[in-house]
DNA sequence: AAAAGATTGTGATTCTTTTCACAAACTCTG
DNA sequence: CAGAGTTTGTGAAAAGAATCACAATCTTTT
């Protein structure tokens, strides 16, 4: 990502979105006004990040006072494109799927879920709230209909890469992936892997470390 | 993390278990040796960089013709910690906290759930195969008796940080946290942060710009 | 057994991200 | 309104991570 000729790290964007949120939660209890230090220590980050950051963006703050509340979470949420509304679907209804198909959180972060597909014949036509889950055959088709523009991709290991490379077919330009393999798909297709066992894993590596067991 | 003078990244650590998991497939097809470039395929990494994660633990590979699966299998997931089984507590058991509870993957990756908790009245006695959920009340008293190691945070945020220091209090030293806040605790405790809205709004952010909507 | 080929392990290099540090710009106080 | 106190914005320095590149080592071929 590039602005102004300066390069934007892939992580300052994943934490403008933790700023704004904290900056949605001030400016509901009325705090007009934040310093990036303290706006740091509400986030657990440093103030140098935090200005540097937004600098990237242009200059929100004002020497000896700091930032304001409700401009700056404006200016976030204009940057990071909140103020549009996006259509996601989910492919695979299985406990995780159901579980996100159920999760309410989404609407208020901009994410519309419009769409839910299952290879399960069982489960082709039951309904969850508002969605009625479809088969994969027609992930085409509904993808172009319902204008779905992100996908959560909940399926076997097995079926990944399969399923993948169907809604990339289908137009679908960016994929949340639970299912810990690498999917192939075309570079112009961004892929976000989430991989909760291995987040765990990763957790008990630091845990065997504690214990002394692979500590040299 | 700190290996014979060398730092390593904890990125490093987390292509470790892709790795093994790669590893772990190979073996079962019967698949003797493997090369850094063919390993770095599989998983869309560099050869270099296989090699150099490999690296920092030891020499594992053998010039001329690669790596011996099984060896390094072995090896991985001695560092890796995985002959030992975590036991592991979930808090909260909402949409997602269920969703993991019936997740049969976690036996798999040495993560066995021992334990349940929520505030809810209504939840507290039920059972979810062979856990039954108990009170928040009883975190301390149970964590000490089933020997939790690990605990998966899937509480509202406003809970989150109140529950956190709960389980830090009973000796829990690592947590995975799915409640979109920064959770403050002592620095000795390991906390890992997994936010499903982040994820998504960051890949929603990618589309903005391809659309052209945020692009100068 | 020598030559050709494959592949590792790693120092050096490059690239990326974070932290530092301070002038400049603003606010507040008496 | 001058001086003391804050806080930003940003180059420069440091730290961290990925890539390069190649000598050393092993395998295969003839």
């Amino acid at each position: 990502m590039v602005m102004n000729g300066k390069k934007i790290p892939q992580s300052t964007i994943s934490r403008l979105f933790v700023y704004l949120r904290e900056l949605t939660e001030l400016d509901k209890i009325n705090i007009r006004t934040i310093s990036s230090a303290e706006l740091g220590e509400r986030t657990n980050l440093s103030d140098a990040q935090v200005r540097k950051d937004l600098g990237y963006f242009g200059q929100f703050g004002v020497s000896g006072s700091g930032y304001a509340v409700g401009e700056l979470k404006n200016a976030l949420n204009n940057i990071l494109g909140k103020d549009k509304i996006w259509n996601v679907a989910i492919v695979g209804v299985g406990h995780l799927g159901s579980a996100l198909l159920a999760y309410s959180g989404f609407d208020t972060h901009g994410l519309k879920i419009v769409a839910a597909f299952d290879a399960d014949e069982k489960k082709v036509g039951k309904k969850f709230l508002d969605i009625t889950i479809q088969s994969i055959e027609e992930i085409k088709q509904t993808v172009k209909k319902k204008k779905v523009e992100l996908s959560i991709l909940t399926v076997p290991v097995g079926k990944a890469q399969e399923v993948a490379e169907e809604l990339v077919n289908a137009g679908v330009e960016c994929i949340l992936n639970f299912a810990p393999v690498s999917l192939n798909v075309p570079e112009n297709i961004k892929v976000k892997d989430v991989d909760l066992s291995r987040e765990l894993e990763t957790l008990s590596y630091f845990l065997a470390g504690k214990n002394g067991n692979n500590k040299k």
